[in-house]
DNA sequence: TGTACATCAGTGAACGCGCGTTCACTGATGTAC
DNA sequence: TGTACATCAGTGAACGCGCGTTCACTGATGTAC
């Protein structure tokens, strides 16, 4: 098989970002490491070539899955200078986001599960959940942090919540409804101009 | 160990009790069957007396953490006519609830956990969401739905944040911002008064 | 009221299974000459 | 440029362990006489 650094690196993203997706769709507790390998195309026993043990490749998937989300939303909302919050809000609570949980935010994909984690898992995702606050501070027009955290916690709220009702006329309305309460509170400054 | 049935619907009540508060203090997953008949001061094999299945169990302490949940708010918020929308907010939003997940709200417990789950635990947990939608949306003044939902989702991820975050005074900073950000929206009628 | 029996809630050992982890091995690649 | 060797990423069988589940059994209780 060879034995580059490079190739070896390659391999680890290849496990981890498998991981990263895996964790954000079925949880931090459904991922198996034969059934991680299979996935990448390798055998068990590789794997400990990589992590120290399974607890070790959960914390690094968890962080892996952390920056993907963070990434796609820095995306979404203008990469640099003031971050724009109508589109953070339409972005974060699509169908399309709701729809696609191994792809989109971890901090609502994984919330509750890592609320009870050891403080490994809570550690990783708090400064995440602080940058959330931030970017959203900047992007309001007063810039007040209160404002932001409220913001936050209801669109995390909003996309859990929507993945979790049945219904999907309900579960629409549930992102309906915390999109047009969040945008109404923010009005562009020029609607009146 | 004798035989009527009322002592049996006991034994099963404790059970059921036991597996309720488990799933919220540590997940759907961190029940097994062994170490919760332990702590009902009963051994493995007694299990399958009252439950088809381990699987089955999951579900049936899932409704009943749901029910105590949604038996503990509407405590909180008076018990019949009108519901207080600012005792349901200072009561979820409060640190209590945030450190005894085990007789808390089994939606913000569970969120992301049933979120994945099939349809069963979703079907399970969807009723008790609306629920929770029309019980604040009846609290509001104006008794608007979308309101409601909105609050609920800010609630929801509040909490559920709240437990994350490693920070103590960053944990209480969620609970305050949101829980102002909810009463300042809703102000009583004879505040000027 | 007292005795003999049937019931069945609960016991606890045993089972097969899948898991995380270990380890002796393989064979393609990089390096030295 | 060509050959011999060392390296080490990845293989795959094996391990011990805890799990969910089964089952023959026990013994306290309710019932019939």
């Amino acid at each position: 098989m060879g034995h580059s650094q490079a190739a070896k690196a390659r391999t680890r993203e290849r496990i981890l970002t498998e991981a990263a997706a895996q964790i954000r769709e079925a949880g931090l507790e459904s991922v198996s490491v034969s059934t991680l390998m299979r996935k990448a195309n390798l055998t068990n026993g590789g794997f400990y070539g990589h992590f120290e043990s399974r607890a070790d490749l959960l914390v690094e998937a968890l962080r892996r899955a952390l920056k993907e989300g963070a990434a796609k939303a820095h995306g979404r909302s203008g990469a640099q200078g003031k971050p724009d919050f109508a589109a953070i809000v339409r972005g974060y609570l699509s169908r399309a986001h709701r729809d696609a949980p191994q792809n989109g935010c971890a901090i609502a994909a994984l919330v509750s599960d890592v609320g009870r984690a050891d403080m490994t898992a809570r550690a990783a995702m708090s400064p995440h959940v602080e940058s959330f606050f931030e970017m959203v501070a900047r992007a309001l027009a007063d810039e007040e942090e209160n404002r932001a955290i409220a913001a936050v916690c209801a669109m995390v709220g909003a996309l859990a919540l929507s993945r979790v009702v049945t219904d999907p006329k309900r579960s629409d309305a549930i992102l309906k409804a915390v999109r047009e309460s969040l945008l109404k509170q923010e009005q562009p400054e020029a609607h009146s101009a």
